[in-house]
DNA sequence: CGGGCCTCCTGGTAGC
DNA sequence: TGCTACCAGGAGGCCC
């Protein structure tokens, strides 16, 4: 699940679910998901008061308290995450692994069956994200695209490679940076280095396009069409464009798809 | 710097 | 049935 999208996607759940109610405990049914931090930190952090707002860049979500000195949460979803509100008198969801119990008796859970997940605590996001030295969030207004290509300029290697480069954006992973690829009409082991202008435009054109679309797929609960690459991500899957065979490859442990008729190798 | 590969985890599925 | 190998939307670290 967890790309930007779906980030996107828990965050406005969180909103909708989460705000303006009091925190009365954290349960830390697994601490693994806090990475050393202690869990009396988190209660500490956050009882007491409630959420406020959120903010997301990538895949990362955080959401802060009421009251302004207090941290704020930090949440990442890894390969598995997701959120889940519960009311008052509802069990907890398989795969739990931290739960914060509102006054109201409700909770909202994080759900993480493989525990890739990570729950923190940060004085600022913004201070956060420059630390981990994450490039823009992948829909950011400011990431107009003459700072893309500017961006994009500073790399060489694959596309596929640069796409998934949190460093580079925020926000794309293993699915939507093929999803793209497809889209924009570039196979993904095409070299950055050699994009032509109108190429890298069409990239970031197309990028927004995708994770705009996505989002609002997602929002409204429908499934993805099947022209889609992530519906036919599969050794035998069809490319819904020319009516033939996907390819896959290897790179860095996952596999890539693509359709080498659809897409240009540059 | 980029790419290949390993690790952290769990669990579903395919193949023998 | 039981076992093994491999796979799954992330990310960090090591090596070349």
């Amino acid at each position: 699940m967890p790309e930007l999208p779906d980030v996107e996607h828990m965050r406005r759940y969180f909103e909708s679910e989460a705000l303006g109610v009091p925190l009365v405990g954290v349960e830390v049914r697994d601490p693994l998901l806090l990475r050393g931090l202690e869990p009396s930190a988190l209660d500490g952090a956050l009882v007491g008061a409630g959420f406020a707002s959120t903010y997301r860049h990538g895949k990362y979500l955080f959401a802060s308290t009421a009251e302004g000195d207090r941290p704020w949460l930090l949440l990442h979803f890894g390969m598995t995450g997701g959120l889940e509100r519960t009311q008052l008198g509802e069990v907890d969801p398989r795969y739990t692994r931290v739960s914060f119990r509102f006054a109201d008796g409700g909770a909202l859970h994080l759900r993480d069956q493989r525990r890739l997940g990570r729950v923190g605590l940060v004085d600022d996001p913004a201070g956060f994200v420059a630390g981990k030295r994450l490039g823009p969030d992948a829909l950011d207004p400011a990431l107009t695209a003459p700072a893309f290509d500017e961006r994009l300029a500073q790399r060489r290697g694959f596309l596929k490679g640069v796409l998934t480069n949190q460093q580079f954006v925020a926000g794309l992973g293993n699915i939507y940076a093929d999803e793209v690829c497809l889209a924009a009409g570039l196979a993904p082991f095409s070299l950055v280095e050699h994009l032509s202008k109108d190429d890298r435009r069409e990239l970031h054109k197309t990028m927004r396009r995708v994770l705009g679309k996505a989002i609002d797929l997602l929002e409204a609960g429908r499934d993805f069409p099947r022209s889609w690459l992530l519906t036919q991500r599969r050794a035998d899957g069809d490319c819904r464009g020319c009516g033939g065979k996907v390819a896959r490859r290897r790179f860095e442990g996952r596999y890539t798809y693509w359709c080498p008729r659809c897409q240009k190798e540059v």
